[in-house]
DNA sequence: TCTGGGGTCCTAGGACCC
DNA sequence: TCTGGGGTCCTAGGACCC
């Protein structure tokens, strides 16, 4: 039988905000979304006060001053550097993990012949001690229950100190707990599922376990079916070591303002296909076809106008300065004048890997050229920053760049945000 | 004034082929 | 009078995840 840990971090971008300012501790913390937009973690303070995920920041001004809510905008680059010293502790404890997503890792303890409770607490009182944060572990025969018993083991309903393993609990002891949980807290079941199960009498957890998997497949899909069957036990979903290319690179963001003429979205084109380029090319890709959408505010009283249209591109390629090229023609179809627009996207598609395209590629000077100078772009960008060389097309104002205005320093990955304890400058001595 | 971004998989239906 | 069957590919849309 194979076991699975999941060990997920508690309110993760919350908890590193808090982590480098010891005078948020005790005080409800939140991280909002691009352009300081929405709410998108919260310390368990916030929690408490019963501000919900996802609400838009400027609908909780009141409640902000009340209790003294501390807003950060996010910090990508401190979370992806705690993420990744989270994933190296966790690697000391497993030697096969799949890292899901930035604050949650699936460990292969198969085999594992200690008490696994026991050592579940070992992970967390690790990465407790090494790194400050804390997380949870939920431990179990398939993906699905680890990430339920994570769940449990969150909200104390089983298990100890966060640590929740169903793997020597009884059969009657799960059917009892699972009765209690909705089926919505199930892994792939989202609000719809959850509605259209409800008409089939579908609302806890032990019901959908005890579903018939035909019934299921008919009524919906394959994919619940196969959640059936991990639920019961049945391992369907392996663990993913290595993550596969991407098959479609986006970089789509809303504006700090609005823009209104052609000029402007043509530098906000340029720069969201530098970075999907740039995407593309770590990991060997080319790409075959090139979306573009522009669209309003939807939530605006103004017209509303939206467009997105995909090309095939003539030749696939990784090189910004062509893809931004058609981008800029793609863009002068769509474009409408006389509209506030708010957001825009680019998509990369039909991607393959570069090298069953370099027969062809390196036959041509002007592509082995474009290669080089991609190449050493990358480079420098990554020694002096992202943006530190660039398209002229991207401009050099950028008014329309999402506001941050609420970001912590880069602790652990700016020299000049890194924080100082214990001494003073010459100045204040 | 102010409402995120980036992905995946599956299904149904139409076009087309032999 | 009689009007096939099976397969692939593509796209749009729906659902989910964090």
């Amino acid at each position: 039988m194979p076991i699975f840990a999941l060990v997920d971090c508690n309110n993760f971008y919350a908890s590193c905000e808090k982590l480098f300012d010891p005078k948020l501790a005790g005080k409800p913390v939140v991280v909002l979304s691009n352009n300081d937009g929405c709410v998108v973690a919260r310390s368990a303070e916030v929690k408490a006060l019963g501000i919900p995920m996802g609400v838009p920041w400027f609908k909780i001004q009141k409640e902000a001053r009340q209790y003294g809510i501390v807003a950060f905008s996010s910090n990508y680059a401190l979370y992806a550097d705690m993420s990744n010293r989270v994933v190296e502790v966790l690697g000391q404890f497993s030697p096969s993990l799949e890292v899901y997503s930035i604050d949650e890792s699936f460990l292969d303890l198969t085999g594992f012949l200690q008490n696994l409770a026991e050592y579940g607490q070992a992970i967390r009182q690790r990465i407790q001690q090494w790194l400050g944060l804390a997380v949870c572990v939920g431990i179990a025969p398939t993906k699905t229950l680890a990430k339920l018993a994570n769940h449990c083991a969150k909200k104390g309903l089983a298990g100890q100190q966060g640590v929740c393993d169903f793997i020597t609990m009884t059969e009657a002891d799960l059917s009892r707990l699972f009765a209690r949980i909705e089926v919505g807290e199930v892994w792939g079941v989202g609000r719809r599922l959850q509605a259209r199960q409800a008409q089939l009498g579908i609302s806890t957890v032990q019901q959908l376990r005890e579903a018939d998997p035909d019934l299921i497949r008919a009524r919906f899909s394959v994919v619940l079916e196969r959640t059936v069957r991990e639920l019961r036990g049945v391992s369907c979903l392996e663990l993913e070591e290595v993550a596969p290319d991407k098959q479609q690179i986006m970089c789509s963001r809303s504006f700090g303002q609005y823009v209104y003429e052609r000029e402007g979205l043509e530098e906000v084109i340029a720069t969201y296909v530098s970075r999907a380029a740039e995407k593309l090319r770590q990991q060997s890709s080319l790409a075959g076809a090139l979306t573009l959408f522009i669209r309003t505010n939807p939530f605006s009283q103004e017209p509303h106008y939206q467009r997105s249209l995909t090309i095939p591109l003539p030749e696939a390629t990784e090189d910004t300065r062509v893809l931004v090229t058609w981008a800029v023609k793609v863009l002068r179809r769509i474009y409408r004048r006389g509209f506030a627009y708010q957001k825009a996207g680019v998509m990369l598609s039909e991607l393959r890997p570069q090298k069953m395209a370099q027969a062809s590629l390196f036959a041509d000077p002007d592509i082995e050229r474009s290669h080089r100078l991609m190449a050493t772009l990358d480079i420098i960008n990554q020694r002096w920053g992202r943006g530190a060389l660039r398209t002229a097309a991207e401009g050099l104002e950028k008014p329309w760049q999402m506001k941050r205005l609420r970001l912590s320093p880069g602790y652990t990955t700016d020299w000049e945000g890194m924080p100082v304890v214990g001494c003073r400058s010459e100045g204040e001595r």
